[in-house]
DNA sequence: CGGTACGTTGAGTCATATCAACCATAGTGG
DNA sequence: CCACTATGGTTGATATGACTCAACGTACCG
């Protein structure tokens, strides 16, 4: 655990300049509270394959994510992994156990070497009992992935793997968007695709290779490039 | 809609009453508070099939139920139904909608007639502003909701239908308990069984005549009777 | 009495999972 | 430097779970 050196980054760890460049709920602090913020948060670093924490631990706090990307996830029958959804620059990850007090109902992996501040359980607790206008902003985005969550679960009970696939990649371009030759701003190994989609690794395989004879998009080993938004989009329905 | 006439059935309908019985969120409100929900809200009857709210409008509050069963479900492709979660008394449903003001992301229907408290958005708002303790009493609710929300999606990705319906079977014991024959205290068609598991109905029955075979559950028309729940346990691993 | 909604069963089909083999790549250690 | 291993990707063959379609039974309702 050596190698995660707290530091002091004056150029990218203050949470002020960090709230509001993102879209972080913490732009609804107080100075008072941005600054005790500052003071007790640890910022760390992580790389691709670091595991942030496991689900059923208990955590002693939660992280914001300053850049990288991190994916969180349940494990299911045999191990078998379930994405549940990918965390990036402003985001928080773990407060949902922290705010319910229960141990981590999911696990979360770096994806993308980050950078992120570990802030501690009471601090959030204490935030969102006497700041009400930070509490709004927490249920607001509860509400939000709770929302989310309940579309993912039509999508996946009601739509064929093909479906899911082509929707998925919407998504990520959504999410992550595309760079300048039109290649997804993030690159997931063929399981981890099938682990959001909830299929066979061979099957997302399969469909990729049949995407791409489609012409809906090319294949670059994990960079995959999106050139018919359109007829994917006529695909997940 | 002449027919939900409002009334001030003082047995049930005060709030204060019905917060301390049930497990409630509004029993963290102040007298005040609880004085001024008594005053605002609307207390209506709605019989099997009513529908409460429609996904996609805007909806101007919120309902706590006081007796019966409530569906929340969302509309899939072709119109299938994909339900989301059952409530009863004590809880509140649309409330998501309204804290993040969105239109609704789905629709409620009753599936035993019920009688629900109608609660303006203004309220729901303010109290949350206003009242820290009930804004992280709506945080911990959310955060539940979203727990159960990414299990279930982990569970429809996957495990085959066989062990879904055993599942559903179980969390419907674990919700709504068994009377003392050990039937369900809660009847569904097999169409709205099909539709929590994200399944046809014909599997649905398919299954359920399986179980009845193997000894784990009598059929009475809808009525359910649960006769070896560890067995159902085993089948949904 | 016909109509409508729900339940049941059978048969056929298809999408998807599973199993197996193989290739490419990169990292490791002797 | 090479064999070795691990990991990820790909493809083919095969099996099967689950859906669809269709027919029919049942119950209730106006």
């Amino acid at each position: 655990m050596s190698r995660f050196m707290k530091q002091h980054d004056f150029t990218i760890s203050f949470c002020d300049k960090c709230a509001f460049e993102t879209s972080s709920v913490f732009r609804f602090l107080t100075r008072d509270e941005t600054d005790r913020l500052n003071f007790e948060k640890d910022f760390r670093r992580y790389k691709r394959g670091d595991i942030l924490y496991h689900e059923g631990n208990r955590i002693s706090g939660f992280y914001c994510i300053n850049s990288g990307i991190i994916k969180v996830f349940k494990t299911g029958i045999d191990g078998k992994e379930q994405i549940i959804r990918f965390a990036r620059k402003g985001e928080i990850i773990a407060y949902r156990s922290v705010l319910s007090n229960e141990p981590a109902c999911t696990s979360a992996e770096v994806i993308e070497d980050c950078q992120v501040c570990f802030i501690p359980s009471e601090l959030l607790i204490q935030f969102v009992k006497t700041n009400p206008s930070f509490a709004f902003e927490v249920v607001k985005l509860t509400c939000h992935e709770l929302a989310e969550a309940n579309s993912y679960i039509t999508d996946i009970a009601q739509k064929t793997v093909r479906e899911r696939v082509a929707e998925v990649l919407l998504s990520l371009v959504k999410d992550f968007g595309l760079d300048e030759q039109k290649y997804l701003r993030i690159s997931l190994t063929r399981e981890e695709l099938a682990n959001i989609v909830g299929t066979a690794t061979e099957s997302v395989i399969r469909l990729l290779s049949e995407f791409k004879s489609d012409r809906l998009i090319e294949l670059n080993g994990r960079k995959i490039k999106i050139i018919d938004q359109k007829g994917l989009e006529k695909i997940s329905s």
